[in-house]
DNA sequence: TAAAGTCGAGTGGTCAGACCACTTTGTAAT
DNA sequence: ATTACAAAGTGGTCTGACCACTCGACTTTA
């Protein structure tokens, strides 16, 4: 009747102490974690344990493994994850609306936040976006990303990040005419503070690509 | 320079075919997966490899496995897709700054949504609330959750949960006179669907949660 | 007959040991 | 000093063996 004994799912606890073990020891990105053989003597299990909770953290894409060399912490930017969970995930329409709207939540308030703070008001970005988007292709993506940024706030930051690989997203396609037009607007009126007429434009944007994407 | 003896990650490889089987064979959620040894036969490998692809399926909600039962599908609705990646994501963000402006971000949005919609406005619920809060001790906490229930964004609100547990909330102290107050204006002007004014009031509340948080 | 108890087959959880393929490193031969 | 080769270290995989647990069929019992 040992409840410690009990542990129900080892490997969770291993997936845990791993990431404490790469707090602690201060591992860079990019830096070598020990050895699997090092790791299962270390946290007294087998190696086989180890390897599950590596493997998970792997395909999340927290870690990287190279034959021969060893294991790596590495940038959490990969894609495999959302291969992966895409699939699972995303088959369910409603999901997929959840997190384009949840996206653009985050987008709305970046806007509205750009337009509070007096000292973006007079930013050099948005008139650098003015010229592209008169002259070139840009698109939307770059702008909204650039917003984000500027806000400030790492975590939505990275939630955006994270959404817009889940959406199937138009974001990276070229942008039409009346798209350029209004994200003209938008950014003129950001450029003024002007939170409400930046915002319903936005959502002029948001009823155009529904429409376009039929 | 063979190609395909490269062997590009055979427990990824696994993980694909492993998704493969669960479309074709049409597992339905809750639904029971071959056991560990019949698919390590079936797709010529070893358990071990069967079971690390398993347990990373596993660490993302995927799946659901219980000793002694099986290996189950779970319900791809309540993944754990944001507690996982909050996980990392959130260990290098110690900033309970930008937990708190998310989160606030998202309770704004879903104000603004309630407000918008029609079928909201007369909602029972609100009275409810109010009459609560005139004569009982109500939680700030219930009454933006069921908010942000309302709203119907499954993503949202698990995003919102989880931010909610990271920041040091005081969302689960009782009320002060003037927090009730505001909060009894915010769900009238809900009520009416002005919008503009409840989130006027939520910032005022916010203000207010500042200045008694030295 | 019906209820209670028992046992075995099946399942996931874990471990140990053994190879393999690959990389790095150190050493010996040139 | 350079090169060639062997050894050590690492992840990748497989096998077989237990354990703990669940469930259902069977037996026992009232």
């Amino acid at each position: 009747m040992n409840p410690e004994k009990n542990s129900p799912k080892m490997f969770l606890e291993t997936v845990k102490k791993l990431r404490e073990i790469i707090q602690e020891t201060k591992v860079p990105i990019g830096g070598k974690l020990p050895s699997e053989r090092v790791l299962a003597e270390q946290l007294q299990v087998g190696r086989s344990t180890i390897r599950e909770a590596l493997r998970s953290l792997e395909l999340l894409g927290l870690i990287e493994t190279r034959r021969g060399e060893g294991t790596f912490l590495s940038d959490y930017r990969k894609h495999q994850l959302v291969e992966v969970l895409s699939t699972f995930i995303l088959q369910d329409i409603k999901t997929y609306e959840d997190v384009n709207e949840t996206r653009q939540t985050l987008e709305k308030d970046a806007i509205r936040v750009i337009c509070q703070k007096d000292k973006f008001k007079q930013h050099r970005i948005w008139d650098g976006f003015l010229l592209k988007l008169r002259e070139e292709q840009v698109i939307r993506e770059e702008i909204i990303r650039e917003i984000i940024v500027l806000v400030g706030n790492r975590l939505t930051l990275k939630i955006w990040f994270l959404l817009k690989q889940f959406a199937g997203d138009p974001y990276v396609k070229e942008m039409s005419m009346d798209e350029t037009t209004i994200w003209i607007e938008i950014l003129e009126n950001v450029k003024n503070g002007d939170e409400y007429k930046a915002i319903s434009l936005y959502n002029q944007w948001l009823l155009l690509m529904n429409r376009s994407e039929v």
